[in-house]
DNA sequence: TGTACCCAGGTTTTT
DNA sequence: CCTGGGTACA
């Protein structure tokens, strides 16, 4: 059927012509490199529609996918307003969001129970650890977010635990013996994780003939956003879908990738080409975000990495200001001088939301909070827990899934003496033993179980289950939200909080009543299923959308504030303001990531920071810092010394700063004055450019110890006779040593 | 069952 | 230093 088209001339009139080549690319692969700010979404969209207007592409013929939520609700919306067709019926969503998509239609195939549960990270955490109690493996040898991790690891290359040989060393055949055991438990409660999800959907457009052949008849056109995060499973399954004749349309930027240790893998960018024949690259170079100081600091930084599918933004709309670089003598001086520069730009008439701060660790926030604080300026801070993940909200999501599926062991143990109702860890631990002999649930055995295995206990456990049933035969009748509102309240959890005390008890029981609110809307915005797809109960729907998405981290969005995240969380954002902070070696690039191995990750992520600021980027390192409870003396990032250095200015203080002033907790007083910012020819500081360590050695310099050998300098930690420095020797690994004793030479 | 203390450990995080 | 988790007691 050819739907009615409309005129797409529009469409690609105010491209730029590197975009308008790629959105009016023949149906043909495309590696579209889209630099940061060069207008990534757009190109995506209107991709889209010029596929539905100009080539007559039916948007049921098209697959968007993307990795957030957010990116996904984005896309369909500014996809809507561009064309005039309707396009809800196009699958525009995440890859975990397709594939649930595909289970739920499909989960026979899949060998799924149709009312399929999702574990979060948290639940899958708290499966595996009791998978290791199950197997008498003590959690001390076995650390439960290894052993997760592993899983995870082992899903993402698409390998079950029956693909390993029974060879293998002692360690790895214990971890598989978990895997089966954790898989085995998973089945048992009807339960997916999230990397099960996309293995499962890989798996099941893999082996059934059927099914693929459907999916690749149905989806000629495969968009795919931010390419450089896909892992393995997820590129496997973009090639199983798309098959020989599906058309991709990947976007993203090998330079933004800072995801490989979630398994991300940047180098499916490169195999696009050879393994999508034909496949052309599109490079989006032309940056409408920030000013041309800002991405020549971006541009000089990135282009040190190697194995870059290159590219080199550049702007039209003017130079700006240079980067400007602060030396605080400490964290509070760093602080500080943050939050004078914020109150300089709300005076100069910018909102608190046009400042971002961003740090490498999340931990680097408490002293920038405390700042704020002081100064009565509100901020926000991204990352930390999201609403569907606070433990009051899975408590009560726990006891509506046991209302639904009382074999939800996951869910039974986490609120079975919540509030507590003396069912203690020896009962609980009884009831475990009893349903693994017998290869039942925990509910299972708590009805079999009785007074022989339970004693004492006996009774209260009987007083739970019944508690459960009559929930469920009050609530049968009832909406989601009256459901909600009554377990809430029967289950004793509303008392439990309301007995605790303190302001996060008061938090805690609002969160409860934003759940109701919250199941209450979405009620309200349950639609009839789409095509095929089985009616689900509106608990299943509800609770899947709590797996799925998350939720908002923070209430209070439309406050006007400053924000603060991590670098990471900063992917995607913009502002007119950035500061990046703790821009010292150690701490970015971060100690665990300054070998060659992981540097170049870390300079990505440092271009992704730079490249978040449109008109205004500062950057800031302390001289000391104050870090696992030690003063560490600190030397700057090599990532200053390595953006040009004709970009960048250096704010001096106009007075000097007498040292012994900042004593720990002393920064009242001593607050530095600026002066105006230095021309921008200033030098940089000694100190940025040869990076020296105390006793002529510097940072990065090899040297030779009589004893270990030639290495090389990673840092340097404390203070005069006390000072100690780390060498990665050739042959000797990693040390420590006191410099008044070491007597390194230079080698 | 709840709390007080001890200790180890301490990037980055979406789904 | 600060947090979270685990253990030892009241």
């Amino acid at each position: 059927m050819r739907l009615p088209s409309f005129d797409p001339a529009p469409l690609v009139g105010a491209l730029n012509p590197a975009q308008r080549e790629a959105v009016m690319a023949p149906p043909q692969h495309r590696l579209v490199l889209a630099g940061a700010g060069s207008g990534k979404t757009r190109v995506l969209t209107h991709r889209v529609a010029w596929l539905i207007a100009a080539e007559n592409v039916s948007p049921l013929s098209i697959l968007a996918v993307t990795f957030t939520n957010k990116a996904a609700a984005e896309m369909r919306a500014r996809i809507e307003q561009l064309v005039d067709v309707p396009i809800r019926a196009m699958w525009v969503g995440t890859f975990h969001g397709i594939a649930h998509r595909m289970l739920r239609m499909h989960y026979r195939e899949a060998d799924l129970p149709q009312n399929f549960q999702i574990l979060d990270a948290d639940d899958q955490l708290r499966l595996v650890k009791r998978v290791l109690k199950n197997l008498d493996l003590a959690d001390d040898q076995w650390p439960p977010k290894t052993v997760a991790g592993w899983i995870n690891a082992q899903k993402e290359e698409a390998r079950r635990p029956q693909h390993f040989s029974d060879e293998g060393d002692f360690t790895q055949r214990q971890f598989v013996r978990i895997y089966s055991a954790y898989e085995e438990s998973c089945r048992r409660q009807g339960v997916v994780d999230f990397a099960e999800l996309l293995l499962r959907a890989f798996e099941l457009t893999r082996d059934h003939a059927e099914i693929q052949a459907h999916y690749r008849r149905r989806f000629r056109h495969i968009l795919v956003d931010e390419f450089q995060d896909t892992n393995t499973l997820q590129y496997r399954w973009l090639r199983t879908l798309a098959g020989a004749d599906g058309i991709l349309f990947a976007v993203g930027d090998d330079d933004q990738s800072i995801y490989s240790w979630r398994g991300a893998r940047v180098e499916h960018m490169m195999r696009l080409t050879t393994d999508f024949p034909g496949c052309e690259i599109v490079r989006l170079e032309q940056n409408y975000r920030s000013t041309g100081m800002i991405l020549s600091a971006a541009n000089g930084l990135i282009a040190r990495n190697s194995a870059r599918l290159g590219k080199q933004l550049w702007t039209d709309s003017g130079d700006g200001e240079p980067v400007q670089l602060y030396a605080a003598y400490n964290e509070y001086d760093e602080a500080e001088f943050v939050v004078n520069r914020i109150r300089e730009h709300v005076a100069a008439g910018h909102r608190y939301d046009d400042t971002a701060v961003l740090y490498r660790m999340g931990a680097q926030s408490r002293v920038l909070e405390e700042a704020l604080i002081r100064e009565h300026i509100p901020y926000r801070i991204h990352g930390g827990l999201r609403f569907f993940e606070r433990q009051e909200i899975k408590d009560a999501l726990a006891y509506l899934r046991l209302l639904h599926h009382r074999d939800d062991d996951t869910s039974f143990e986490r609120v079975v003496n919540v509030p507590a109702r003396g069912i203690g860890s020896t009962t609980v631990e009884k009831l475990r033993e009893y349903a693994r002999r017998h290869g039942q649930s925990l509910w299972a055995a708590a009805r079999e179980g009785g007074d022989a295995v339970l004693g004492r206990a006996a009774a209260r456990v009987r007083e739970f289950l019944a508690l459960i049933e009559s929930m469920a035969a009050e609530t049968k009748e009832l909406s989601l939200s009256k459901t909600t509102e009554r377990v809430i309240e029967r289950s004793g959890l509303r008392d439990h909080y309301n007995k605790e005390k303190g302001e996060q008890a008061e938090a805690r029981l609002e969160n409860l009543d934003e759940l109701i609110s919250a199941t209450r809307s979405f009620e309200l915005s349950i639609e009839p299923p789409a095509e095929g797809q089985p009616a689900l109960d509106p608990l299943t729907q509800f609770l899947t959308h709590a797996a799925l998405e998350a939720g908002e981290q923070q209430a209070g969005p439309g406050e006007d504030c400053v924000q603060l995240m991590t670098l990471h969380a900063a992917k995607g954002l913009e502002f007119p303001v950035v500061f990046m902070v703790g821009m010292e070696h150690g701490l970015f690039p971060h100690v665990r990531a300054t070998d060659e191995g992981k540097l170049d990750e870390e300079r990505r992520l440092c271009y992704v920071g730079i490249t978040r600021a449109r008109q205004c980027l500062y950057m800031s390192y302390a001289e000391r810092r104050r870090l696992h409870g030690v003063e560490q003396l600190c030397v700057p990032s090599q990532f200053l010394r390595e953006i040009p250095h004709h970009v960048m200015v250096e704010l001096r203080p106009r007075a000097h700063v007498v040292r012994q002033a900042f004593a720990p907790g002393a920064h009242g007083p001593y607050r530095r004055e600026w002066g105006t910012p230095a021309p921008s020819h200033t030098p940089l500081p000694e100190s940025l450019r040869q990076s020296q360590g105390p006793q002529g050695l510097a940072l990065g310099q090899r040297v030779r110890h009589a004893r270990f050998g030639e290495g090389t300098i990673l840092q340097f930690d404390g203070d005069g006779e006390r000072m100690r420095v780390e060498v990665r020797f050739q042959a000797a690994g990693t040390k420590w040593l006191m410099l008044s004793v070491a007597n390194l030479q230079p080698a």
